[in-house]
Formats: C-alpha cells, sequence, structure tokens
DNA sequence: CAAGTCGGTTCACTATTTGAACCAGTGTTT
DNA sequence: AAACACTGGTTCAAATAGTGAACCGACTTG
C-alpha cells in the first residue's frame, strides 16, 4: 500500500465511539510499525488533519478536516440539489424524508426533512446506515454492479432488530424487487417501528452515488401506502440523478 | 516534505471558489510532477478523500472528508461546549456573536448566533478570516506564543478594507491592549461598516484554539458600549475555555 | 521490583517515490 | 488541414523517502 493509503487508513480508525486513540493502538491496528505510524501522524498533524491531546498523548482527527470538508460540502451539488426536492417529497408525503451519500463501505445521512406530523420518525444527519437491514442500504444494493452488491452479501450480516434480514436469500429476492420496482422497502430492519422506503441516485456515470428514504411509522403504513410512496421515492431519486448529472 | 504532507497539500489546493481542479493545474500549484500528483491522487481517492468528475477528469474533494470530519465534530468538543455561551452572549448584547477556530495559519467560523435586530451583522459558518484585520484574529494573536505572533507579523499583511490595520506597529499595539485588557477591538478593519469585539479561548494546554466575536454594526457602538462588549466577550470566552478544560 | 505497558527516537537498509520522456486526445490558430 | 499547445494519463531507471528492530525513560500492574 501507499505511504499516503497507510496514512489514511490512520485517519479511519477513528469513530463516533473511539474518537481518540493512542500511538500504540494505532500503530497495531493499522498494522505499521510504531516509528511509521508516529511519522505518519506528525505528517497529518502538520497540516492539522490529526491533533494530539497534549495531556494524555493521545490523538484524534484535526481541524482541517472540518475545513476541508465545509469546502467540499459548499460546492458538491449532491445535498443542495437533493435537498429542495427531499423536502417536496416530505411535505408530499407527510413523513420524514432522509439523504443518504455513500461513503467508505455504507450509508452517511446528510440530510433530513422531518415529518410535520406529531408521530413521526426522528433521523439525525451524521447516522450511518449499513448496506443491508435499511429500505436505503438495499435499494443501494440493487443499483450497484453485481460484483459490488455480492462481495457485500460475502460478510457477516448484523442483526438490528428481530425483522433485520440476515440471510442472503431473503436479502437477495429484496433486492431483486428493488432492482424490478426501483424502489426498496424495509420494515423495522434496523429500527423497531419504523417503516422505510429507499430509491437510490445515480451519479453521471450511472453507479448509485446515495439514496433517499421515507420513514414512516409501521403502524401508518400498508401496502397500498407503500406502493404509493415507492413510486414517489422513485420519481424524486430520478429527479435528482438527473440533475446530478445536468440533465434537467 | 514527507509523501504525506504532498498528498495533504494537494487536498488544500481546494477551495469554496475554485472546488474542482484538474490534473495538470493541481501538479503545477502543489509543485509536483504529473506523475506523482496523480498517483496521490489516486491514494487518496482510494480512501474517498478525492473523488474525480468522470465527464471532465477533473478532481474534487471526496465525501471520506464529510464523513472523517462528521466523527470530528461530534466528539470534538469545541463548538458543542461553546455553542450554548456564544447563543447566551449574543442573546445578552442583542448582537451578532461568532464563533471561529484555528485551523492552517487563520480562522474558520464554526458557528454564528445572529443578533435578533433588523439592523444586524450576518455571517457565514465556514468563512475564513484572517488573523490581522479582524477582531477574532488580534485577540488570537495576542493570546499565541510571541514567536508565532512575530512569525505572522512577518509576512505582508493584506487590506480589506481602508481601516484594515497593515502596519506592524498598529497592528502590535492592538495586540498589546488585547494582551492587557482581554479583549480586541477593530472597526471596519474587515468588512465596512462592522465594529467587533473579539477575545480568545484558550486550550487544555494554555494556547488558543479559536476565538468568540460580539459583531455590531459600527452606528450601534461608542467607546462605552465596546468596554462592557469587552468584558462580556472575556468572561464568555473564559467560560468556554474553562468548560473545554475540563474546569467547569 | 520485575514485567509489561506506554510515547517517542535512532539509523542502517531497502522499497517506494520520483520525473523526464512518452502517449493519445482536444481545441486553437495559422 | 497542418501545426501548435494544451489536456489527462503512463512508463521505468534512478534516487530519495520510508521503514522497523532495537533502544530510551516514564508509568502502571501484579
Amino acid at each position: 500500500m501507499s505511504t499516503v493509503g497507510k496514512a489514511v487508513s490512520l485517519l479511519e480508525l477513528f469513530t463516533l465511539h473511539e474518537p481518540e486513540i493512542g500511538l500504540s493502538d494505532l500503530a497495531r491496528r493499522a498494522g505499521l510499525d510504531k516509528a511509521t505510524a508516529r511519522r505518519l501522524l506528525m505528517a497529518l498533524a502538520a497540516h492539522r488533519l490529526i491533533e494530539q491531546e497534549p495531556r494524555s498523548r493521545r490523538y484524534r482527527l484535526g481541524a482541517g478536516l472540518s475545513r476541508l470538508a465545509r469546502i467540499r460540502d459548499a460546492h458538491f451539488p449532491f445535498v443542495r440539489l437533493a435537498a429542495p426536492v427531499v423536502r417536496e417529497l416530505s411535505q408530499e408525503t407527510g413523513e420524514t424524508v432522509h439523504l443518504s451519500e455513500f461513503s467508505a463501505g455504507a450509508l452517511l445521512t446528510v440530510h433530513v426533512e422531518l415529518s410535520a406530523k406529531a408521530n413521526r420518525v426522528n433521523v439525525d444527519v451524521g447516522q450511518v446506515l449499513p448496506l443491508h437491514g435499511t429500505a436505503s442500504g438495499i435499494a443501494f444494493l440493487a443499483a450497484s454492479r453485481l460484483e459490488v452488491a455480492s462481495a457485500y452479501l460475502e460478510k457477516p450480516l448484523q442483526a438490528f432488530t428481530a425483522h433485520t434480514m440476515t440471510e442472503r436469500d431473503t436479502l437477495a429476492k429484496a433486492i431483486a424487487f428493488a432492482a424490478a420496482s426501483g424502489y426498496s422497502r424495509s420494515s423495522q430492519g434496523y429500527e423497531e417501528g419504523v417503516h422505510s422506503i429507499g430509491a437510490a441516485i445515480l451519479g453521471a456515470d450511472g453507479q448509485p452515488v446515495g439514496t433517499l428514504s421515507i420513514a414512516s411509522p409501521v403502524s401508518r403504513v400498508d401496502d397500498q401506502l407503500a406502493a404509493s410512496q415507492g413510486e414517489a421515492a422513485t420519481r424524486a431519486a430520478r429527479l435528482i440523478s438527473a440533475r446530478l448529472t445536468g440533465e434537467a
């Protein structure tokens, strides 16, 4: 692996649950020598991508990342172009709609429009969704190249609720349904009581770049409503895809 | 420079005004060979820190940055701890108050609480402030180690308005005032019609990590009000510093 | 108090990075 | 339509930058 790749893989060891890590730990997990890890960390720290807590001497992600992310967010049209469509879809359906962007093997929630109803699903921006177990994820897999989806299904699949689809066959059927209909459906696969309809958003190269999802309390949805939500989600996702590729 | 440093300096070429850059351009500005620049970009792209627009083949910052930034923002307590204090200061003074974090030689605006008044100063999150010419910057320099401040003052200082302090002596006096009083004052140094009072926020090691600033229309401020704003800003900045270091 | 951490440093060895020269493609200018 | 000046991308011998075992001193733990 390139030196740069090693340095970035150090950054990727930090998670929401473990935002500060010591040198030895970092080196061990990245499979690097301590001296190497430290040199890479120093190089990253010089550009503020890494910071070191002076007291504990542990390392954490740096402010430079926030700065770079802001530059990207300000220009990459995904959220900017998609947000109005997401808002309209939320108003049209009366439900919470959230937008996710694919990154590093999972979907990152980047925008949310909450339902106006008192009994609604709440989703946080920044939440990371697995590709199985959420409607968004299944829609994404269905739109991905076969090899990508297959590779994902090889790995063991974590169950988040009693309803999570963890068996390959079940999941394959859900993916086939999504590929055929344009939208995916998942009931309580990730969180109890939440019903979701997902649809993939495609980039200029035809590959999926993210998804949108309509999330409702499960008590409010029957098959007929799910179908109409599915059509609305598919339409909205296609509109965003078209705008992304400059076709509308 | 280390290979990692070169790779990161490629990332830093992207700005709000120029978020997509071609290969040759990138290599030229970074002072790298085209082949080198491309190899680094590919390494960064493998981790989604860089993306390539398939049509134009130009490069842009990747979604991985947003993801990493979110992990950092979720844990690094700066904005989270400071925001309530900033809000209170805004309500107390009735003016716009903004919070900045130091990064890569400048202050990055990370949080804003707008004044409730009709005639108010508007500041955007994401805006980058120079260390001279803004009250925040002067407060930051005053709290920095002497060598850091001196090094900054060596470089030529850009004038943003007719009122920007660009002479070393004038600036040194403003810094001395801030060091003595705890707050800095700047009238129209960065934008016409805007008066600012700044105060530095210190990290656990006693070094400044950022600033807060009260921004008012210049017509509304006299010396007496400036002094009372200065006291309020100093108090708020100290409170945030204390909370950052776990002392309150 | 000995054994096992930790963060950090050194330096001979070596593998990764480098860049001039080279494509092929696309507009401009003549 | 030919010559030109760009662009993004590739190759490979030469050289520079990266590597890691062994070493610190400082803590913590049994």
